[in-house]
DNA sequence: CACATGGTGTTTACATCGTGAACATCAGGA
DNA sequence: TCCTGATGTTCACGATGTAAACACCATGTG
């Protein structure tokens, strides 16, 4: 949103003035549409306005390219996430169960999120590389907050440090708890569990979820 | 292996004997090189040396030769998900720990499938269409003991009757198990945890089917 | 002010892919 | 014997990613 009054194309100005970020925001069209295989270059080129080759000058590949609006959809899931750790908890509810609600919650977004936005959800998982959310040691070191991972990583954290989840169970927390939101999605958009109908399907997140932190928890 | 005989192609003989089959195993070779984006039609009729379009002959689309190819592979996974059962139980286990123990060899010997054949693993879920394995009502109705999600569907039947998992928390409990599963091995192939070292990735793996059948049990 | 420079977009071209249409070859039954 | 249906072939088309050479133009330096 940076720049709202420089539209697409000046009237006959031979530079376009954003290119990058216009094919960014077609490509985020595109794979809202029909995922990251319908994200096609020459397409994003043909949204902005542009010769195919012109995206050559911002992004060095077609993957470059996937891999900016694969950056977009990170931080617009990491925001999901966010809204849902900052609703107000019910009262009465001491620590450990406050951490708990929070692990479930990011889960939920998560998925929802998954759901609602299949095609740039699976955007994330393209090109087999991960820009963001490094795996990080055992311990998890320095990672950036505002990122699923970091949340993700922050709630354990939060868990620990309530009680609700002993100390020795808190090391490589993450893939667990990631495995399952992912799995759920992907079984869901990808899989047989998109047969299910709407109504279930939220049953069978929360209840995934219960597991999920009933495993964590449970000593 | 039906005719082992009947090589690729017999001398210059204008039809090829059993162009299906030669297609399949060639979409199953550049699968494993590549996963699923690498399998080409045009490539899998030059590997069984015919011309692009005689593969219209045999399979209606380049989805359909996919679709076979994923057949073979659920197979094959069904079969590691089966020797992973059949090898003896410990000594001294009861029939509760039996079904738990169960459990956990399935999800290790779902995971290192995936591990060990990476490309192989990506083609169950291409063309996000799903042969086998249907989602199957809350209560799991008659599907096909043999393929993955039928095996899982057994043990899960397994812990319920050995007193492991409760009734209630039967219905629908493929679906966390299975999400597991398969979050781990995306996470690893195409996500951050490919970084992990392979030695703390078997540790990895077990902890996390360990909290899932602890999620599963624990009341 | 003139002009070179580098950033940005264009045109052309090529290899690859999936696929349709028309034609060729062969095996087996009327 | 010849016809018919199954199986492969050749040609053709449009789409895609990408490389190479060229065109435009804003900028700042002489």
């Amino acid at each position: 949103m940076a720049n709202t009054a420089r539209e697409s194309r000046k009237h006959g100005s031979y530079h376009h003035g954003n290119l990058a970020q216009a094919l960014v925001s077609a490509g985020l069209d595109m794979a809202a549409e029909g995922g990251p295989e319908a994200l096609s270059l020459r397409e994003a080129a043909r949204r902005a306005g542009v010769s195919p080759t012109a995206v050559y000058r911002h992004f060095e590949d077609r993957t470059a390219l996937v891999l900016a609006v694969k950056n977009v959809v990170l931080d617009r899931l990491a925001t999901a996430m966010q809204e849902a750790l900052a609703r107000p908890l019910p009262r009465g509810m001491d620590a450990p169960e406050g951490a708990r609600e929070h692990f479930i919650r990011i889960g939920v977004a998560y998925v929802d999120f998954a759901l609602a936005h299949p095609g740039e959800y699976r955007v994330i998982f393209a090109d087999d590389f991960f820009p963001d959310d490094p795996p990080s040691g055992p311990a998890g070191d320095g990672h950036t907050t505002c990122s699923p991972y970091g949340i993700l990583s922050d709630v354990l954290d939060e868990m620990v440090a309530t009680g609700a989840v002993a100390a020795e169970a808190r090391p490589y927390a993450e893939a667990p708890a990631w495995a399952m939101v992912h799995g759920l999605a992907s079984l869901i958009l990808e899989g047989p569990y998109g047969a299910v109908p709407e109504t279930e399907r939220a049953a069978l997140v929360a209840m995934s979820l219960q597991i999920m932190a009933t495993g964590l928890t449970c000593r």
